[in-house]
DNA sequence: AACGTTGATTGATCCTGATCAATGCGAGCC
DNA sequence: GGCTCGCATTGATCAGGATCAATCAACGTT
């Protein structure tokens, strides 16, 4: 029945405001199924036929660069739904996707998709909405490449998890294998990730992890790479080159709000 | 004028199809201005209060970690609109923005954009549009981090240069420091980086490059990262395991159209 | 013209993380 | 139960890049 994958459709913010003649315009052919480990949705290079919801399981988008080697871009977790701009831009996609966690996840053709954004302004806005918010995690995916060590990396990535769980303990819902290459290292870095991070509280038994000592990973993280000690004297004020309409960047560390972020 | 500011505007895709007086209403109270280098439009973890379009020059976004160590997440080149997803989500941007080359940019106010988007369907597509196209280039940027060499990355980066430049030679518009931290590495691996690529028809002479070899170059860029020679042997057949609604994942090379992209 | 500043290059050294190899461990299978 | 297979961990080694340091060229300033 239609209306049923129309309620599952509804967990997604995305569809949450809208109507429900859109919706079930959207989920025409469409219904929940089920796919075991290892599925592969759609290749890197394809045009994917359908925008799809994750509902249970979980899911990588993962790249294949030379060599096929491939590292994971993204890690899907429920309820989401993934592939949005390369559905949007018509474009073969830079990723393919595979089932890691056996899911439950409805297929939106993707012509009905693209028709009904252009009729249908709340979908459109909604879509805008997710799509920045997507956006913005990959910012922060280069972010961490580009800042900060694998240990850090992981480390934010476990706080992170403990924030979403809520609770003391995580258990790892994936492969170290996976992760790993989530988190752009080989598994036996990730493995020694592990044992350097015992020192700030994070205990590692089998697929469960404790988070002892929260605030000493999140100073873990913030801190730089190479921990040389530096001249404690302060940095150089700001120096004030030019008077322009907008105000001129501060060289140095004389920074207001410290926007440092210890995701 | 107003109305000077709205053919500006137009140059940008995603404003070009828009109505004339939604650009004018987008455009009040906004002008373009020049900014000489340096200037800091806004600081991460700030909240811009212009979605900024860059008509000439260069901006910078860039992302600070920890001991104030800054990295280049993206390279604003004319004509084009940035901060998108930031002003969408109206959250504090990841990334502060820096003018690198003395820039002319219309800096739209976010409200009354943002109130726009929810009347006019038209600008709410012509936004997914461009931002659909801006994420994809960042997954690309997560790619390129994570599967390739340094040295492969500025190869990346020099064919498509060359391709937006449409002729044999390029010329740099920014500092070679700037372009080591947009490619993720310090600028003493630039230079060697350049080196490496002299065997590949790289030329380097001041800010001018020229690519005497693209072929040799392109092939260079897929290349695995550790080229030791590999037992010649083919990869294991695709072992089908299940049969399932959705085709298998094939391990191993046995894929199709090599999805591997040369960007 | 001398000077100081900034960016680019090169060399020497070090460190992080990848690779290679071996072992242990647990789960599914016969 | 014994088997194999794949994942995880550990150790040893290696390589790619980062860091530190010195030099040099290009400019702008005085």
């Amino acid at each position: 029945m239609a209306s049923e994958v129309v309620d599952l459709m509804r967990r997604v913010p995305i569809f949450r405001d809208i109507s429900p003649n859109v919706l079930s315009a959207l989920a025409t052919g469409a219904s929940a199924v089920r796919y075991p480990r290892e599925t592969q949705l759609f290749g890197q290079g394809e045009r994917p036929e359908y925008l799809y919801v994750l509902l249970d399981g979980s899911v990588q988008l993962t790249g294949i660069g030379a060599n096929a080697r491939e590292a994971v871009i993204e890690l899907v977790t429920p309820v989401d739904i993934f592939i949005l701009a390369t559905v949007l831009a018509a474009a073969p996609s830079p990723m393919g996707a595979i089932v890691v966690q056996p899911a439950r996840l409805v297929g939106l053709p993707v012509e009905a998709f693209r028709a009904k954004l252009t009729e249908d302004h709340r979908l459109a806005l909604a879509t805008l909405d997710t799509l920045a918010g997507q956006s913005r995690r990959t910012v922060q995916h280069v972010k961490n490449l580009k800042l900060r060590s694998s240990s850090q990396r992981l480390a934010c990535y476990l706080l992170e998890l403990a924030r979403a769980a809520n609770r003391g303990t995580i258990d790892l819902a994936h492969d170290k294998k996976l992760i790993a290459s989530y988190l752009g290292m080989t598994p036996e870095s990730l493995s020694r990730a592990f044992n350097t991070l015992r020192d700030y509280g994070v205990v590692n038994a089998a697929n469960k992890v404790t988070l002892t000592n929260k605030s000493a990973l999140r100073r873990f993280c913030q801190r730089p790479r190479r921990h040389r000690d530096r001249p404690v004297h302060a940095a150089p004020p700001p120096s004030i080159i030019h008077l322009f309409p907008q105000r001129h960047r501060s060289r140095g560390a004389g920074r207001q709000g410290d926007p440092r972020d210890p995701r």
